[in-house]
DNA sequence: GCATGATCATGC
DNA sequence: GCATGATCATGC
């Protein structure tokens, strides 16, 4: 049979599937998809479409790439679009299943550098959660080859990943580990429990990734977006070989360290208004060589989380950390394992702290940080109780003096995180899947998670 | 002085 | 209009 392309030709490949731009395979190959026997479900079917039946080849699930002469390996991934039309991520992308028992012994060039991951072409569809993954249609289509001050960053980031399974740690694993490349959990929810080589606990199954925020950088690229809104931290390969995103951030972090907040302000010609909410982010900004107008490429890659706390001259926080509210439709739908309360708790955070001293913001330091695995187990009691109570249609305990007392989890019941209203005010509510029991109503005040200031005294700030 | 609920202010 | 960082108010 003669093949619309040649497989063996990289440019062959990437332009006969740049054909697929604008359309998709459901009206391409109405006729063949039902011999494919797919599932609804299987988030792949697209990507095994293209496959079989536009490319024309059996699907592989060897270490070999896709077009092994060529060395391309093929995926598809889904966008969202902004309101100013621009492409994101839907999600990260997931590269190859992470083998616990063969890992302990492969070294970065030969297992992530050679085979499935070196150059991957990619074909993105508009996500629509509407619309059935075959039904997409395909937006941008572009191969990708990483640039090398991200392979040196990657190459850390495999590094460590293989060191915590040399340890016998593969269970406590976390995306927020590593920067650009994640170990990302893969398989149905809950179970999918693998031997690991040095310890007896088995590991979830896993599979090395792209974060979200990577990708949205591929996306960019491919799109032919421009990339002048980032500013790096990393200039260069020299740079990246040298040292790690850590070492740099700290470095010129550090010669402010005891200064003001006002005395910082000054060294850079930034307006001193601690008042405004942009003050600390251009603080940071400043400090590591960024304009104000730019975000820190390197932090959008690897979805920093940048949080500024001010302490008190105690060393406790003078609020607690908070994070994005819930909704509680939401959270009685979802499963610990793909909520969104541990997928932010999985990313990699910046602490900046400062502490007051006679009224003066003083910066102390700063801190990378990701939360150990233990702690990411308590606070998964934090989010099982939360959602036990709105499930049951208890939120209100009791009410006195017009104040609502809630059985939300307190500071007491856990010594990571807690349960607060964030809202604008009592009436700033989302709707109940379930009415009240005490107060009958069907909405409630906006509530989010936070982190107990004690926990980011005891286990961020003194650690 | 802390815990908990409530609210404010800014910026997009 | 809403998200987010910040702060206030009350009671123990």
């Amino acid at each position: 049979m003669k093949l619309a392309y040649n497989p063996d030709n990289k440019d062959s490949i990437i332009a006969f599937a740049k054909l697929l731009i604008g359309k998709s395979v459901q009206t391409e190959f109405k006729k063949d998809i039902p011999k494919l026997n797919l599932s609804d479900k299987d988030k792949g079917q697209l990507g095994k479409v293209i496959e079989e039946l536009y490319f024309k080849y059996k699907p592989n699930s060897n270490s070999a790439a896709d077009f092994k002469k060529a060395g391309l390996e093929l995926k598809s991934s889904g966008l969202k679009q902004l309101k100013n039309k621009e492409y994101r991520a839907k999600e990260r992308l997931v590269l190859n299943i992470i083998n616990f028992v063969t890992a302990i012994n492969q070294k970065f060039d030969d297992d992530f550098l050679v085979g499935k991951n070196a150059h991957i072409l990619l074909v993105f569809y508009l996500y629509k959660k509407s619309t059935n993954q075959l039904a997409s249609i395909i937006k941008l289509v572009g191969d990708w080859k990483y640039p090398s001050e991200d392979l040196e960053i990657i190459r850390r980031d495999w590094e460590l990943i293989k060191k915590k399974i040399v340890d016998g740690k593969a269970h406590e694993l976390s995306e927020g580990d590593t920067f650009y490349l994640g170990a990302c959990t893969k398989g149905s929810k809950g179970g999918n429990l693998r031997f690991q080589p040095n310890s007896k606990i088995q590991a979830k199954q896993r599979a090395y990734s792209l974060k979200q925020g990577y990708v949205n950088h591929i996306i960019a690229s491919i799109a032919n977006e421009p990339l002048a809104v980032y500013g790096k931290l990393i200039p260069s390969l020299a740079v990246a070989k040298k040292k790690t995103i850590e070492d740099i951030v700290i470095s010129k972090f550090k010669r402010f360290y005891g200064l003001t907040a006002e005395q910082i302000s000054n060294a850079f010609a930034i307006e001193y208004t601690p008042g405004t909410k942009s003050f600390y982010a251009h603080l940071t900004k400043s400090i590591l060589g960024i304009e104000l107008d730019k975000e820190i490429e390197e932090f959008e890659k690897a979805e920093i989380i940048v949080k500024t706390v001010r302490l008190k001259e105690n060393n406790l926080p003078k609020e607690d950390v908070s994070f994005p509210t819930f909704k509680y439709e939401e959270i009685v739908k979802e499963e610990w394992d793909e909520s969104d309360f541990k997928e932010i708790l999985e990313h990699k955070f910046l602490f900046v702290f400062f502490q007051f001293e006679n009224e003066e913001l003083v910066l102390r330091k700063v801190k990378f940080w990701n939360m150990p695995y233990s702690d990411i187990q308590e606070a998964e009691k934090v989010w099982a109780k939360t959602k036990h109570v709105v499930k049951k249609g208890k939120i209100v305990k009791e009410v006195k003096a017009g104040i609502r007392y809630t059985n939300f989890p307190n500071k007491t019941f856990n010594s990571v995180s807690h349960v607060r209203p964030h809202a604008t005010n009592a009436l700033d509510t989302y709707p109940l899947p379930k009415k009240d029991r005490l107060t009958n109503k069907k909405e409630y005040t906006k509530h989010c998670f936070w982190l107990n200031s004690t926990y980011v005294r005891d286990e961020i700030y003194l650690k």
